[in-house]
RNA sequence: GGCGGCAUAGCCAAGUGGUUAAGGCAGAGGUCUGCAAAACCUCCAUCCCCGGUUCGAAUCCGGGUGCCGCCUCCA
C-alpha cells in the first residue's frame, strides 16, 4: 500500500517515493544539549520514532540520523554560569537525553553525530560557499548571502523582500542584508574555537545540519524532520546552504511536528510551565506518555493536561487488560488448527473480521500521513471487543478451539500493530504492577510484601501491624454482617491510599496513586 | 503587516464526496455486589456561519467569524 505524507515544502500530501527503491534516509534535528529535555522534545522524538518504526514496518531499510548540537551560545553560557567546560555541559546533557530517550522507549538512530566531531567538514562546505559567492567574510565571521539564493524562502513560504527585515531582528551592521545568517562565528576569548581560513571561531547553528545530514545520507536524501518552529529559519537555511553548495535538491520530503501546549498555554520558560521528561516519567509509565502523544495527529498542536494524561492511562490499562485476559484464557493452550471465515458466526464472526481486518486498517491509517490517532483507535476497538466477549462468556475461562484460535490471532494482531507505536511492549502483569500497582488478591501476601519493604516507600507510611489488625477486623466485621464497621475500615485504608475491593473470590487490595503529583501551573 | 494552520458531542479526537459521522474520557441507566470498587452492557453529535459546485459535502470552492502558530533562540 502506498504511503502518503504531508510535505511542508509543497504543502500537500504526496505519495512517498524513496530515492533508492526500498531504502530511506531520514534526518531529524536533535537537541541542543544545554538543559534537560521537556515534553515538547518528547513529542518530536516520539513522533519521529513512530515514523521510523512504521517505515521499517513497511519493509523499508531506514538509515536514521539524529544530531546533537554540542556547541552553541546557550551551552557556553551555561558552562560559564556553572564554572564548567562546554564539553562537560554537553556530555552531561547528552547523557540525560539518552536516558530520557531510552525511558521513552525510542529506538536509537543509526548515527548520532555531534557538531564538534565535524568541524573540518563544516569548514570545507563553508569554504565552498564562499568560493561560489554565496557567502562572504567580515572580521572573521562568515555570512550566508540570502539574496544570492534565488529560491530562498521556498520552504517557509516567505519572500525576502517582504520579510520585515530588521523588524524583530537586531540588525548586525556587518551583514550585507539583515536576513543573512552566520555560517562561521569569530570566537571571543574564552570561547571554544577552532582554526579556520577565517581565523579562530566556531560554526553557526544551521550549517551543522547541512553538513552532517549530507555526510551520512548523501547530498540528496528522502526525509528531514523536526519541530514546526524549525521551518524558519533553521530548515530554510539548511536548504539554502546545501543546495547552494551542491547544486542539487537537498531533501525530498520535509516533515514537521506540532507543538505542545500546557493547559492551553504555550510552554515557555517565562511562563514557568516547562515540564521535563523526567518529571513526567516519574509519575507516568512511558507507554502512557507515548499513547498520549500519539493519540493526536503529529502535525496538530496538542494540549497537555493531567486529564488528558489520565485518559491515556485508562486506555493503556484497557489495552493491557485485553492482553491479560487473553493470557488467562489461552493459558498454555495452542490453537489446534487454522479456521476460516465461514467457520464463525455471530459475535465470533464479528471478532474474526475485526482481527483479520486490523492490519489493513492500521496500514491505511498510517499510510495517510502517519495517522497514529486513527491507528490507535483501531487497536483499541479490537481490545474492547475481546474484553467484552470474554466477559460475556463468564468466569470459567474454558475456550473452545475456535475461540482459542481467535484469541491467539487477536494477540498477534495487537502486538504487531502496537509495537509500531511503541506500546504494549511490557508483559501485562508487569505493566499492572508498575502502573496500577497490581491488585493483590491475597491480603496476607500484601502485608508480607509491605513488611519486607518490597513495595517501594510503603513501609514508611504504613505500620504493617496496624494494617494487619485493620484487615483482620474488617474480615471479622464482614463475617458478622457489621457493614458499618467494614465500610469504616475501608474508608480509613482509602485515606492511606489503599483501595479494598470485595470480589466473589475475596477481598483484594491495590495501591492508589496520586495523579496530582505533577504540578502544572 | 506577511506566511501557514485549525474550527466535528460536556471534554479530547479520527474522518483524502456516497451504507447507521471511528475511538477515548466524562456522564446517565443497567448487570454483578451487603454496599462500594473493578469489569461488562445500553444510551449520548448531522459536523462555526453564509453562499456555491454536485444526483450527493463534515469532506471541494468563495466569503464571513473565531482561535492558534511562525516571521527572534526554541521540538
Amino acid at each position: 500500500m502506498p504511503l502518503n505524507l504531508y510535505n511542508t515544502l509543497t504543502r500537500h500530501k504526496e505519495l512517498f517515493k524513496p530515492i533508492k527503491d526500498n531504502q530511506v534516509g531520514m534526518y531529524v534535528c536533535g537537541v541542543t544539549v544545554y538543559d534537560l529535555c521537556h515534553i515538547g522534545h518528547a513529542r518530536a522524538m516520539v513522533v519521529f520514532d513512530a515514523i521510523y518504526r512504521y517505515l521499517r514496518y513497511k519493509g523499508y531499510e531506514v538509515k536514521y540520523v539524529r544530531n546533537y548540537t554540542d556547541v552553541d551560545d546557550k551551552i557556553i553560557a551555561r558552562a560559564q554560569k556553572e564554572g564548567l567546560s562546554y564539553q562537560e555541559v554537553a556530555e552531561r546533557y547528552i547523557d540525560e537525553f539518552n536516558s530520557d530517550m531510552q525511558a521513552l522507549k525510542t529506538l536509537k538512530p543509526q548515527v548520532e553525530p555531534r557538531v564538534t566531531h565535524h568541524i573540518p567538514e563544516i569548514i570545507e562546505i563553508i569554504g565552498k560557499l564562499v568560493a561560489k559567492g554565496y557567502a562572504y567574510e567580515v572580521e572573521g565571521n562568515v555570512f550566508y548571502s540570502v539574496s544570492k539564493f534565488s529560491v530562498y524562502g521556498k520552504l517557509s513560504g516567505k519572500n525576502i523582500t517582504e520579510l520585515m527585515a530588521g523588524a524583530r531582528i537586531e540588525v548586525d551592521e556587518r551583514k550585507e542584508n539583515p536576513m543573512d545568517f552566520a555560517l562561521w562565528k569569530a570566537s571571543k576569548p574564552d570561547e571554544p574555537a577552532w582554526d579556520s581560513p577565517w581565523g579562530k571561531g566556531r560554526p553557526g547553528w544551521h550549517i551543522e545540519c547541512s553538513v552532517m545530514s549530507m555526510k551520512y545520507l548523501g547530498e540528496n536524501f528522502d526525509l528531514h524532520g523536526g519541530g514546526m518552529d524549525l521551518i524558519f529559519p533553521h530548515h530554510e537555511n539548511e536548504i539554502a546552504q546545501s543546495e547552494a553548495a551542491t547544486g542539487k535538491p537537498f531533501v525530498n520530503y520535509w516533515l514537521h511536528n506540532g507543538f505542545i501546549n500546557i493547559n492551553q498555554e504555550k510552554m515557555s520558560k517565562s511562563l514557568g510551565n516547562i515540564l521535563t521528561i523526567k518529571q513526567l516519567l516519574n509519575q507516568y509509565h512511558a507507554e502512557i506518555i507515548r499513547c498520549f502523544l500519539l493519540s493526536r495527529h503529529y502535525r496538530s498542536p496538542i494540549d497537555f493536561t493531567l486529564g488528558h494524561l489520565a485518559e491515556s492511562k485508562k486506555i493503556m490499562s484497557n489495552l493491557y487488560l485485553s492482553l491479560k485476559n487473553i493470557q488467562e484464557w489461552t493459558a498454555e493452550k495452542k490453537p489446534g488448527r487454522g479456521f476460516k471465515e465461514e467457520d464463525f458466526s455471530g459475535e465470533e464472526a464479528r471478532i474474526y473480521h475485526a482481527i483479520f481486518g486490523l492490519k489493513d486498517r492500521f496500514l491505511k491509517a498510517m499510510d495517510n500521513d502517519f495517522n497514529t490517532a486513527q491507528a490507535l483507535g483501531y487497536i483499541i476497538q479490537i481490545s474492547k471487543m475481546i474484553n467484552s466477549h470474554l466477559e460475556k462468556l463468564g468466569p470459567e475461562k474454558e475456550p473452545g478451539e475456535k475461540l482459542l484460535f481467535l484469541l491467539h490471532r487477536a494477540r498477534e494482531g495487537l502486538l504487531d500493530t502496537a509495537q509500531v507505536l511503541g506500546i504494549l511492549q511490557e508483559k501485562p502483569e508487569n505493566y499492572f504492577l508498575l502502573v496500577e500497582t497490581e491488585a493483590y488478591e491475597d491480603l496476607s501476601a500484601f502485608i508480607a510484601a509491605v513488611e519486607n519493604n518490597d513495595i517501594c516507600g510503603l513501609k514508611e507510611r504504613l505500620d504493617p501491624e496496624w494494617l494487619k489488625s485493620q484487615v483482620k477486623e474488617r474480615e471479622k466485621a464482614r463475617k458478622n454482617n457489621d457493614w458499618n464497621k467494614a465500610d469504616k475500615i475501608r474508608a480509613e485504608l482509602k485515606e492511606k491510599g489503599l483501595l479494598l475491593e470485595d470480589t466473589p473470590k475475596g477481598t483484594r487490595i491495590r495501591i492508589k496513586k496520586d495523579p496530582n503529583i505533577i504540578e502544572v501551573n
